[in-house]
DNA sequence: GCGACAG
DNA sequence: ATCTTGTCGC
């Protein structure tokens, strides 16, 4: 990248935070849409592959039902990746994808499941949180490893399916790591919106089978996108 | 300049 | 995220 890229570039994260900041009060983390019944829940994720030095990128969605968890629906959308990936900017470079995914889905979410954070971000803006001002549903945020915010470090749940502990940066809680599994490395879970800590924390254990450490809807929407880039790099 | 860095 | 070999364990 040349310096005029990178000039470029950083004039696009300054548009990016702004918008960032705009969302930010928008947020409404007492709404209790989500809690009050969940019958289809959606998991997003994307995979990428390179082709002739263009990057390509494959979202899938996979929508179980809640109860019985059974898949009831899945969609994908293919497409070119024109934005880097910038730490804190995750959203800007995934969603174009994912609304195009969403839009082809024929059962309507009662919630999306992310491959990210929520709340837990810089501007309380990770992924799960800007998409749900697009989706208009319940989001909830799951990250496999921790974006550190203002140096602060989490404290690491006791070594039992279920523990957790709070994740808290400057006296309000951001999120939580959660032992999803015995002897398994934590998830760090956060609110998306429209959805508070205590149900999220509640729906993410619900959906923790014994495959993964990660809810089911997120695990199967990576394992379609790996099997659909599979089938268009071979 | 160096290290950190969701996916 | 992706690139990768072997390896440990159910």
């Amino acid at each position: 990248m040349n310096n005029e890229e990178k000039q470029s570039l950083s004039i696009e994260i300054e548009k990016f935070k702004t918008i960032q900041t705009f969302l930010s009060d928008k947020i409404s983390l007492k709404n209790g849409r989500a809690v009050e019944r969940i019958q289809f829940c959606a998991g997003v994720d994307v995979a990428y592959w390179e082709e002739a030095g263009v990057e390509w990128g494959v979202c899938s969605i996979v929508v179980i039902d809640y109860d019985t968890k059974v898949v009831v629906d899945k969609t994908h959308s293919i497409g070119k990746i024109t934005v880097p990936y910038i730490p804190g900017y995750l959203a800007f470079r995934e969603l174009p994808l994912v609304l195009d995914a969403a839009k082809k889905l024929s059962k309507t979410p009662d919630l999306y499941m992310f491959d990210g954070n929520g709340y837990l971000h810089p501007r309380h803006m990770g992924i799960a949180t800007h998409a749900s001002f697009f989706l208009n549903k319940p989001t909830i945020g799951i990250a496999k490893s921790y974006f550190k915010i203002d140096n602060v470090d989490v404290t690491i749940p006791k070594n039992k399916t279920g523990s957790y502990e709070d994740i808290v940066i400057g006296n309000e809680v951001y999120g939580r790591v959660l032992r999803s599994h015995q002897d398994v490395k934590p998830i760090f879970i956060s609110c998306g919106n429209y959805i508070n800590l205590q149900a999220t924390t509640k729906i993410v254990l619900h959906l923790i089978n014994e495959e993964s450490r990660i809810p089911i809807p997120v695990r199967l929407a990576d394992l379609e996108t790996k099997r659909i880039r599979r089938r268009l790099v071979e």
